[in-house]
DNA sequence: CGCTTATATGCCGATCGAGCTATATTGCCG
DNA sequence: CGGCAATATAGCTCGATCGGCATATAAGCG
């Protein structure tokens, strides 16, 4: 997992790994909607591809890529013992608001 | 959230993360169990400050820093609509498991 | 006030990463 | 085979960032 963070650190990935959970794409698609060249939406679908979070499929001169969600999974694991924490200051908030409505 | 993944990009800000989720600390404290020195140290708690992730309170020359989680929550919404991508794999692993016990 | 402790800030060197242009690769089609 | 379409790779530049050392700031103590 060490890397995933810095990959999705990049808006222009995030907003590559949004368009593909819509569905499958090929390259062109992708260039088409995200303000970038071609060869710097391969470059990012590189780095995505060795960490794990796309898969393609070949057809032709034409590559689709399609999500694999396995490394946020591990991102989500992560998270896992940070939840508690701010479940606990929702609820905090939660009785304060029951607070006011009450007066 | 734009920056909370490019601040947790970094293994030593992780690791302090992972302890002021125990408990608060002072920055010597964290000095001490980081291989980091002082100086670096405060640094990436500047970060952590500026991303809202940690929160400080000041004690004489001590300044204890602790979590605040708010961010990770954002990070947490964020990774909600790929939830039921991964949970989609896990179910699928599952009937291959089921299949194989069946033979 | 001078000294010590605790933390922050300034500056530097090295490295990394994002984007671009130009070019290579791969596969279709006539 | 020649040419077009789709994608990948190479090489470059610029700006950001990590880490360290030296130094500044702040607070307590005698």
């Amino acid at each position: 997992m060490a890397s995933t963070f810095a990959v999705l650190a990049d808006r222009s990935r995030r907003e590559i790994l949004d368009l593909l959970r819509e569905r499958e794409r090929p390259v062109g698609d992708l260039v088409e909607k995200l303000t970038l060249t071609q060869p710097t939406v391969s470059k990012h679908l590189k780095v995505l591809r060795e960490a794990g979070l796309v898969e393609v499929r070949t057809d032709a001169q034409r590559r689709w890529y399609r999500l694999s969600p396995g490394p946020l999974a591990e991102v989500d694991a992560w998270l896992a013992p940070y939840r508690r924490m701010w479940e606990k200051s929702l609820d905090a908030l939660e009785r304060r608001l029951d607070e006011i409505e009450g007066d």
